[in-house]
DNA sequence: ATTTATAAACATGTCCTACAGGTATGGTGA
DNA sequence: TCACCATACCTGTAGGACATGTTTATAAAT
């Protein structure tokens, strides 16, 4: 892979006027810089502070703000490391969306189904043995349990969570894995709409020919069988009155 | 290329102590509970302190942690506001996620393109007659600017972005959005990859053939059109040695 | 009476000092 | 060699102080 070194910063707030930001713009260039990998430890506050002229506070409120983006970890007596990013600031992004009112859960529907698509299609082409045998559980799982919704969401996010890991890109495994906040929202008003037995066992056997498709290696037979399964969860949703 | 991406639950930090990530949830649940929009403002530094019996030190750090991710705006003299979400945190996450190695431009691509021909096939539904002018507008100046790489850049950014705007999602928006900062750093290799003007006429045309479908409204063609090129462009990268 | 100018009240930005408590490191003793 | 502990280092939180920016309310001017 080669490394292409504009260690530009990204419009990490362009234009700052304070202190914390240029400070915020300096650790990531430090990082950027020296080439730190993820777990890899960065100076401490007090030294930071004394190297870029600024006092202790300044460097904490710059060290918050890339901890909640997951670009380094913090932890009390340790200095700061580098961190590997993960789904919950996404996660957090659209659960606000959401909460604000500026985006539907129909939305957030369409951009799973577009994705989760593709995920499978590649997990069908990628999985590993382990990975078939992972997807199968979960869906049996979910039939196992099938009396306890609140298991049976569990094991669905799993389902849908193995098969992204499955499809060995992990940024999609990154998007899969914000989408589970919303899911966990909305999954339970799902499942209380499909009110019989037969529609909730239709759901789960979604999962199974999913899960069949992909140890099969069918990567069109798995991408119909999800979207079906995504066509048939945005009408329960529908009918739930959720938008 | 190791991997470590840690896909796991989230939602509101996890459990752990310390005074200023309970702070971040309180004021977390005070957007929620009472159900501020977008612009309104929240309780000034000193009263949430008091409010939370912990000092401003802590108040200010977990403000800039919701600011990091965009929850809250903030701003000298003025009380901090509810944000609307917007790409640049998840633009950050994965421009960290492919310069600690986590993640390869390919990667990316391949969520792109999966992204961007529903994007596309959506815009060719829905899109006003004002998205397709802008659109097909874009495409014209990349033609018109043929000469200049960098501003060939920014129109094909700009027609991407505004595809996503004519698909009327805005969790789309949000994620072509953020791809763009990985864009701006591979496109002008791919770019010099296509060194005789055949082929770099041949991606404008490509543009071309979107916006045309997009504006008589033929979203198969469009997905179509986009497949290609975005599998053009992943050739570019790969003969350029971007893997 | 409406508008403008100005001052006061409020809010954030930054620094300093202090100390409690967590972490890691190295040395000592078994 | 290994376990244990003292110690130096580091982060977490508090409180006070002051500069600077923003909003509001009051007063002046048209």
């Amino acid at each position: 892979m080669v490394r292409f070194l504009t260690s530009n910063a990204v419009a990490l707030e362009a234009r700052s006027d304070g202190l914390v930001d240029q400070t915020v713009r300096s650790i990531h260039d430090l990082i950027r810089g020296e080439k730190l990998q993820v777990g890899q430890a960065l100076p401490s506050e007090t030294a930071l502070a004394v190297r870029l002229g600024v006092s202790r506070v300044v460097v904490r409120e710059a060290f918050r703000s890339l901890a909640a983006v997951k670009l380094i970890d913090l932890g009390t007596g340790r200095r700061a490391r580098v961190a590997a990013p993960d789904s919950s600031v996404l996660a957090l992004t659209l659960d606000h969306s959401v909460h604000i009112d500026q985006t539907s859960v129909q939305q957030v529907l369409d951009v799973r189904r577009t994705i989760e698509m593709r995920t499978v299609a590649l997990a069908a082409l990628r999985r590993t043995d382990a990975d078939a045998v992972r997807i199968a559980t979960f869906a049996r799982n979910m039939s196992d349990d099938f009396l306890n919704g609140e298991r049976v969401m569990g094991h669905d996010i799993a389902f849908h969570e193995a098969i992204a890991a499955a499809s060995k890109n992990p940024v999609f495994e990154l998007l899969v894995g914000a989408f589970h906040v919303v899911t966990r929202q909305t999954w339970p008003i799902g499942w209380a709409a499909r009110a019989r037995d037969a529609d909730r066992r239709a759901v789960i056997a979604f999962h199974v020919e999913i899960a069949s498709a992909i140890a099969a290696r069918e990567p069109q037979r798995a991408e119909r069988a999800m979207a079906e399964h995504f066509d048939n969860s945005t009408k329960a949703l529908l009918a739930a009155g959720i938008t």
